[in-house]
DNA sequence: CACGATTTGATTGCGTGCAATGCTTCTTCC
DNA sequence: GGAAGAAGCATTGCACGCAATCAAATCGTG
């Protein structure tokens, strides 16, 4: 059993692997990461957000989201602003380029489903389910 | 359909994510981290190995094998040597501390198994059938 | 109002991942 | 045997991911 438990660790990690590879050749004309790409998606269907509201959104702590949303702002993609209300919160808005890249990555979403063999059926929403399960889980043993 | 497949890849971010940081604390009273495990889980099993060849059981590159081989071989856990048949190849091989380690980290895989919430009934053959899959399939979409 | 605790981001340091490049060493082909 | 090509690692540069720490702003309480 140890050897299989071993093995779902890994099968994890290497299908995450393969999967940001995909995105990078597929978002590599814009000089986008994946990370960058889901940050923008996240202020597309959610509208502007604070960086622990975009934290929140992608698991991630500002250790991270600092840098990338600075690159980000570098780039002309997003645009950060000191909240009037509250000078502690940083408000994230998508800029006219952001919001344009909408329309030109709209084939992405349609890309990956075709090179995971996503099709949608039952069994993809039970691959979903479980994988939200076991991110639960996980936390859920952290603490 | 497309929010579907965004969530479907970052379902896989976060869970191998929340996986990492499981095997952080862990490992982390023996100063080890995920990948580094990774490698002496690969010589416990299959013995020394060039580095190619833990390349191609962990789906990595020299490039980021070399520098983790390195701190691991400063770290005293593993030995590195040119092959005397062919200088190119690398063999390493684990130390006697490298190897005492597989006893004290025997607790690991179970303690993994129980954060997953992982049994070992079908749905868990399913899903790492799945992942093995859907891993083949990135990888097979980029060729 | 003042002061300590809390919240929110930013910064620093380190370890991956990975593309690109370089350096030996081996193999092949003549 | 000698040169061209390939193979195997190492190095460099950049972008995460995350723990730890810091700084600024706000809140709560007396």
């Amino acid at each position: 059993m140890a050897v299989t438990d071993e093995m779902l660790c890994f099968a994890l990690y290497a299908a995450t692997r393969a999967t940001t590879q995909t995105y990078r050749s597929l978002l590599e004309p814009w000089g986008l990461t994946y990370p960058q790409y889901l940050v923008l998606v996240t202020l597309w269907v959610e509208g502007p957000q604070t960086v622990s509201g975009l934290g929140e959104r992608m698991q991630l702590d500002s250790g991270t989201l600092s840098p990338l949303l600075k690159r980000m702002e570098e780039d002309g993609l997003v645009q950060r602003a000191r909240s009037t209300a509250d000078a502690r919160i940083v408000e994230v808005a998508p800029t006219e380029r952001g919001i344009a890249l909408r329309g030109e990555l709209a084939h992405v979403p349609a890309a990956i489903a075709g090179a995971m063999g996503v099709v949608g059926d039952r069994d993809d929403e039970r691959l979903l389910a479980r994988l939200h399960d076991l991110t639960a889980s996980m936390h859920a043993a952290r603490a």
